[in-house]
DNA sequence: CCACACATGTAAACTGTTACATGATTAC
DNA sequence: GTAATCATGTAACAGTTTACATGTGTGG
């Protein structure tokens, strides 16, 4: 299982960074697949450095407090290691799917109400994914972004295909049930 | 946000149930969107009914060691509004595109095996909701599934179409490389 | 000068999983 | 009789989020 402690080790396998940088690219480059927040972070940097996984080289950032990270050759075989050990699992938690699931008896302008929102959100996952910069990207990095795009695709799709007929279909329902 | 014991709820309010039984309904019938394990379960189920949301009647099952709960007026009202205040968020925690995206050390094998891996998972989890009985669903509980088949049939798609062609690239780079 | 981005960190709370422990019933 | 399924529960741990706390640099 990848731990936020690997996906930081992640994060500095391309190149050092302090603790916000991580942060950032975590919750950006990464954002298809993990997001970290503070409270997290700094204590997985703190335990990674003990590791001997990653070294902390002095602060490069003038005068603003910054702890600069890079990966060591011990931290790049780890995460290597990682990848090998690694299961292709997807864990998702939807709310979405669980509102929609218990929406009937909330009236069908709660379900067509989560259904746009979803859709909404999908636009704007899809924007994020279209804004990195694929060109730079290695062939396995590409890959990730565009199988995340598929994926997000589908579902928009099916959301503004099949929205329009589910909101009628509990509509004509409840009406028959007066 | 939905928490598990929501979701315990929802799966009482199509009717009342023991603990193994709320368990199986959740990791079958909303596998799509959830699941529980025992440690949450019972504690849970404890809460929700010191809330007044569930009821425990007698064991009606014999001579098994069994509780039947079954949902309140109150338990229902609280679903409602669950569904009312719901986000359409949907958490996702990729080990699959995590490791696709650093396998780049390890080699083509390895992005390779996770390509199969995933697709092997999403077979059998698209096979699963197609087992689910749809017919005996109502709308909005067939649209859970037909989004979660749509998302995951392009997720599929995706991999067979563009699998070869990742594993074809990488190994004409590293080969250049040389 | 004010707001926003940069930068680091801690503490409490929460949520949930894994593993363990136990025992009855059922199907082969 | 033995393996699988049914059934309940706890303890330890893992992982994370939220909120707090603090301060600098930069652009308008």
């Amino acid at each position: 299982m990848f731990e936020i402690s690997d996906i930081i080790l992640g994060a500095l396998s391309k190149s050092p960074a302090n603790g916000y940088q991580v942060r950032r690219r975590i919750n950006s480059d990464f954002a298809h697949f993990q997001s970290v927040s503070t409270g997290s972070l700094y204590p997985a940097l703190s335990k990674l450095k003990a590791r001997g996984a990653i070294t902390e080289t002095g602060s490069a950032n003038g005068s603003l407090d910054s702890r600069t990270f890079a990966i060591t050759d011990l931290g790049r075989t780890m995460l290597r290691q990682k990848v090998q050990e690694a299961g292709a699992g997807e864990r998702l938690r939807s709310d979405f799917l669980a509102a929609v699931y218990f929406s009937e008896s909330a009236g069908p302008e709660e379900t067509v109400r989560l259904i746009e929102e979803r859709a909404g959100a999908l636009n704007q996952e899809i924007r994020a994914l279209l804004a990195l910069p694929l060109q730079s990207m290695t062939n396995t990095e590409r890959f990730t972004v565009r199988y995340a795009l598929a994926v997000r695709r589908a579902g928009l799709e099916f959301l503004r295909h099949e929205g329009r007929a589910i909101a009628t279909a509990i509509d004509i329902e409840s009406r028959n049930n007066r």
